[in-house]
DNA sequence: GTGGTCTAGACCACG
DNA sequence: GTGGTCTAGACCACA
């Protein structure tokens, strides 16, 4: 369960989005599942030697975008997906899919590419 | 020429950033061709509102990316594409467009339904 | 690691250059070795008589050029090597060698003199 | 005799440079003679579609630096060389290929390719 | 008039 | 305390 997450300190990304994402992508992928414990903010910040405040940080984060919820006491937990809740972000993500693949087209990128690089997800 | 490119001052994302995003999506959109003349900084900045050095970073960096370049004494032009030439640059995008396209899944868009608005481009 | 670069404010050269190329030397040499911190922007800023942002500047320029690499909140560090991974560069450095050898040439050096001096190297 | 320069507009190097070093070029490679006539101002601008005012500029400092004398009323002509006559200019082109030399050590290139490329010369 | 450099000084995000 | 952004305003080289 740890050493799941791998934070770059040279990456320009900030740390704490590192996390917020490395969970994320756990989450997506099915690694971490529905109401799964992830680990305390105490934990985290020891294994990965980085400041509380931050993993704090990435966590309510995560909270606020729906992906966890955090039960005072008890821990933090994998939020159950309630599938096309989430329109405006839907909405949002559609859109910066529409931008980086007409970048790639721009770039010379043959459109059915893309298609074939999405179908093989 | 002028009232293209808009700017959110209440947006978290930097100005410059904002400048340089709008002025790259005008480029791969084709409303500016190459070797088209963009507006002075001066002319930018004061369009804008905006101090000049802000503009001039923005330009500085389409230049560093490729999308535009800069002729002292002349001004700044579209630069004409060359296709696949940017291959770091792709490969960061299809990361990227993989990464969006996972999550719009996760959040219960189907794969089909994705596909069929790149096809839309 | 103090008084390290030095400035000639008469020379035609931009003071960021003459940062930025001080630095590169000191890199080049094995002065400055692989994730060893550099000079704040502000120390160095204090220690030269020179604006923030100047020095912000050349750090920022050999970020872009792979010889630093910079983690907000931290400093700014030496980066790794990765021979042979900027083949853009070395091409322009072999155009620019051959330049200056065959000038060298023309203002009557003979050849084997030129290349014994890069044989000490 | 016409056409042999040729300049870049794209080329962030100023035109007057780009026609000082073609003219250099042309007279280190032997393309042009000694006491042989160069194009005047006027054709040159014309040739070149540019300011005369920059090609006069090329053509001081051609003058200046000993690789052209101008005659007026005539015309302006490739100098003569003096074999090692210019120790300064000879102590400086050392300097900046030496350092070009250690820069591509640094990036990785072998000595001996480096060598290798000047024997060609 | 164009972009390039530099200064002085402010505020912000990150850790 | 670190780098990142932004402003206001100055001076310079190039064409």
């Amino acid at each position: 369960m740890i050493n799941i997450i791998s934070i770059d300190l040279k990456n320009p990304k900030p740390i704490f989005e590192q996390v917020k994402d490395g969970f994320k992508n756990l989450i997506i992928c099915g690694v971490l599942s529905s109401e799964e414990k992830i680990p305390s903010v105490r934990e985290m910040a020891q294994e990965l030697a980085i400041n509380p405040n931050t993993i704090q940080k990435a966590y309510r984060e995560l909270e606020a975008e729906g992906y966890v919820y955090q039960v005072v006491g008890k821990g933090t937990f994998v939020a159950p997906v309630v599938p096309l809740e989430n329109q405006a972000r839907i909405d949002e993500l559609i859109l910066e899919i529409e931008d980086l693949a007409r970048e790639l087209i721009y770039l010379g990128v043959a459109k059915p590419d893309i298609i074939s690089i999405l179908d093989k997800l």
